[in-house]
DNA sequence: GCCGTTTTCGGCCCGACTGTTTTCAGTCG
């Protein structure tokens, strides 16, 4: 079983506990488990009992749970807790604002087990007279009731990257403002983005606050201070925008990009220290303040190096800063060549030359166009590249590079489809005499993971295969390929020499950042490509940047963050190993 | 339920906002 099962068994007992009344301090140990069993680099379910009580957050408890739900697939203490607590109560925790409390308060006092239930209650005036309760908290539980059956749970971040740009840029305008950010997981480069948070200061906050919440997009406000208002838009997407005084901005703008469990770590820290920290500051133990109005002074102030916001997720960042141990995290710079793009051949939108031009105009140094093989079902009819379209595409690719050799280094790759079999879309014939064959699954998505890993190592070991494009599939999260047997495609591709990719199309990126990081430390060789259909999805290589600084990974990690000659150089050393296969 | 550079017991992050209260509980991030 995976840890991503795992660790949603153990959420799922925090939240049952959490209805029930428990002690909130188990249920925290339940979700810091949950956190740190998800993020580890290991398959969890193949540890001894000694080896578990090693993780961080997981004690002799935990550790029995785990190994029985492994051994077993089964746990008698979830069983028993299910039996006291409905699970039908989850739900209820989805409805903003109600938590664990009044859930309990309605299934106690009214039987209310399910949705229907509590809207049905709410609606019959149930609650009103309910302790807490009163006219307006059952409306608001209304209104959350409609606006979780609306809601559109989470939005890809490019989705999101491009209202919060606009509203950080019409904030900006308003006289007296001093800072503006985009904050949040936005920040933290996460692949969905639940809301939006921006963090500001300004000469009149109420002035700021006051424009915010009364701009022409806003359908609904959530909520409205000094320090913080929330406002949901016409389109749905609901955005904070958090305000303090100019010197104390950096260390809002720390609290608020978050995560959660990275600011209670270093809350945990401060304490330690003598210092209590909040995004207003520090505050010493006879009560002086220390402002930071640059965010790196709250890590400077605790001793710790300054941590990129897309590593702070509790994954052992805070430790590595302490140590002065921080990855030299890759960068946008770093990122030289792009071994994956689409032209007109297939199913793109531009030209080779279009492509080559917009490449060049990027920046890079070295491509691959990479047009799928004809049996991608993303092709349409006249999009699909045939195996008598190869040798005219081949010279127009020549002709090309002939052109521009000075400026840029064009490969004439292919992404080849892996059929339903695990063999490959084109003959070996065909493949040998492109300079770079991706392997990629669009086709069969469907199928069960066993057969899907079966897919993805036999194209792996295929000696004429150097990468495999977005392992696991398409669509946000790959859906599946939590559950695909990592550890055996991992240790193939480094058997094998197969490079792994990072898509960074932001409606799919994956590999993600926990199995890139899974991969890394594997030993196995990653690469970042656009993927891009048309010029200018060339610049979403930063949703894949982001990924890959999420996965810890150093440029070293990345084949295309080096230089062309190397990245040809790597290509024929692995051609004339495998060739003696 | 976890954890330990004061501790194997007694702690466990901190503040903003809302609604129902008259000093606070619940929710959220």
């Amino acid at each position: 079983m995976s840890n991503e099962e795992l660790s949603q068994i153990f959420t799922r007992i925090a939240d049952l506990l959490e209805i029930k009344g428990e002690n909130r301090f188990k249920v925290l140990a339940y979700r810091r488990a949950s956190e740190s069993i998800r993020s580890y680099p290991d398959d969890v379910s193949s540890l001894s009992q000694e080896e578990l009580v090693d993780i961080p957050g997981i004690g002799q408890a935990l550790a029995e749970k785990i190994v029985e739900y492994s051994q077993s697939g089964q746990l008698k203490f979830l069983n028993k807790l299910e039996k006291e607590v409905p699970p039908t109560l989850l739900e209820l925790l989805e409805v903003p604002g109600i938590g664990p409390k009044r859930i309990n308060l309605f299934w106690k006092s009214l039987g209310v087990t399910t949705l229907d239930e509590l809207e049905e209650a709410a609606r019959s005036g149930k609650l009103i007279n309910l302790p807490g309760m009163g006219e307006k908290s059952t409306a608001r539980i209304l209104a959350g009731i409609q606006a979780l059956r609306l809601k559109k749970k989470r939005y890809p971040i490019h989705e999101a990257e491009t209202i919060a740009q606009e509203w950080k840029e019409r904030i900006s305008q308003v006289e007296g403002v001093q800072y503006i950010e985009i904050a949040g997981s936005l920040r933290r480069m996460c692949p969905t983005i639940g809301d939006i948070d921006l963090v500001g200061s300004a000469e009149s906050s109420l002035k700021v606050m006051d424009f915010f919440v009364s701009q022409p997009e806003v359908v609904e406000v959530l909520s409205q201070g000094d320090f913080k208002s929330s406002i949901r838009l016409i389109n749905g997407v609901e955005v904070q925008l958090w305000l303090q005084p100019k010197e104390k901005f950096g260390s809002l703008l720390q609290f608020v990009t978050g995560s959660k469990n990275h600011n209670v770590r270093l809350r945990e820290l401060a304490n330690k220290q003598g210092l209590s920290l909040s995004e207003r500051g520090f505050v010493t133990n006879d009560l002086k303040e220390i402002f930071c109005e640059e965010e790196s002074k709250v890590y400077s102030t605790l001793g710790l190096a300054f941590i990129p916001p897309e590593l702070r997720e509790d994954r052992g960042e805070i430790e590595a800063a302490a140590k002065n141990n921080l990855p030299n995290l890759i960068q946008r710079e770093d990122l030289v060549c792009d071994l994956h793009l689409h032209s007109e051949w297939s199913d793109g939108k531009h030209s080779l030359r279009e492509m080559a031009n917009a490449a060049m105009n990027s920046g890079l140094k070295l491509i691959a166009l990479t047009d799928h093989s004809s049996s991608a079902p993303t092709s349409r009819e006249e999009d699909k590249l045939t195996i008598e379209d190869i040798s005219k595409r081949t010279q127009a690719i020549r002709e090309l590079q002939d052109e521009m050799k000075d400026k840029l280094i064009i490969l004439n790759g292919i992404e080849v489809e892996i059929l339903l079999d695990g063999r490959l879309d084109f003959p070996d014939k065909v493949l040998e005499a492109f300079d770079l064959v991706i392997a990629s699954i669009h086709l069969g998505l469907d199928q069960t993971p066993k057969q899907l890993t079966k897919r993805l190592l036999s194209a792996i070991q295929n000696p004429l295969v150097d990468m495999i494009g977005h392992p696991g599939g398409k669509g946000l999260f790959a859906s599946g390929a939590q559950e695909l047997d990592w550890q055996r495609i991992f240790a193939a591709s480094n058997k094998y020499n197969t490079i792994l990719e990072i898509n960074s199309n932001p409606l799919h990126l994956f590999l993600d950042d926990i199995h890139a990081r899974q991969a890394a430390r594997s030993g196995v060789l990653l690469a970042i490509n656009s993927d891009a259909h048309t010029t200018s999805n060339i610049s979403q290589i930063k949703y894949g940047l982001g990924i890959g600084r999420r996965a810890w990974l150093t440029p070293e990690n990345v084949l295309n963050a080096s230089e062309p000659n190397e990245v040809l150089e790597w290509i024929n050393n692995r051609r004339a190993k495998s060739a003696g296969r």
